[in-house]
DNA sequence: CTATCATATGATTAGAATTTCATATGAATG
DNA sequence: CATTCATATGAAATTCTAATCATATGATAG
């Protein structure tokens, strides 16, 4: 933790440009919903049509109450939105922002 | 699990359109990278220059060991590179691919 | 070649996150 | 209004992750 050698100078410059904690944490949680295959897997869905939960559930070969739960958490971060039809409920992509991350991580993917 | 209403058209139609599943873990698995507080604050300190193991750790106030194991994964991912410089290591972003991605990131946050 | 500085790494631990299971809610239908 | 279908949700369980601790490696100076 402590050091012999000085960097004193690099710190303090760094430290003055570096955005606040709490925005940079903000960002990590963003990312971090993004950081799961199954979520990632219903936005990857939704890019081409909404889709109600039983569909996305029968798509990805996963149970409906996983489904629900990660559609929960994309909601709560905004990523899709969602309205009611009769008994089901149809979910979709909430805006473009999404696509571009999105769009940005396969890039590095795919040139790499 | 299993419906009764049907909607085997639309998963059809979307399954067609979707990439590998190993693919999207792929993905999935970069964005988790760039979803943690501590690595999102590394990354953010090397936009502005390169910087030492020791430097990142008295900026960010954490131990070396904890900043050395996070560096060590943001290597494994080809997020940044490093060299030697004597005793010292230097830690640098690997590409602006990074750059864009965290740009991204952040204009959904400022925009909602 | 010994001591020291800078960093890396393995194992453990503590805290999170995701899936599962059981059950609740909410809408439509007869 | 009782039943069924579609979805939501709470809690438990399992799996993952990140920080810590102890220690190893690698380089330099004396």
């Amino acid at each position: 933790m402590s050091m012999k050698h000085d960097h004193s100078q690099a710190v303090k410059e760094v430290q003055f440009e570096l955005p606040g904690l709490e925005q940079l944490c903000d960002l990590a949680g963003l990312f971090q919903v993004f950081g799961d295959s199954t979520r990632i897997r219903i936005l990857f869905s939704l890019f081409e049509k909404e889709l109600c939960v039983c569909a996305i559930s029968e798509l990805l070969g996963m149970t409906q109450s996983a489904i629900s739960h990660q559609l929960k958490v994309l909601k709560d971060n905004r990523l899709v939105g969602n309205r009611r039809d009769g008994k089901t409920m149809i979910y979709f992509l909430a805006d473009d922002h999404v696509r571009s991350i999105i769009e940005q991580g396969f890039e590095h993917l795919t040139e790499a």
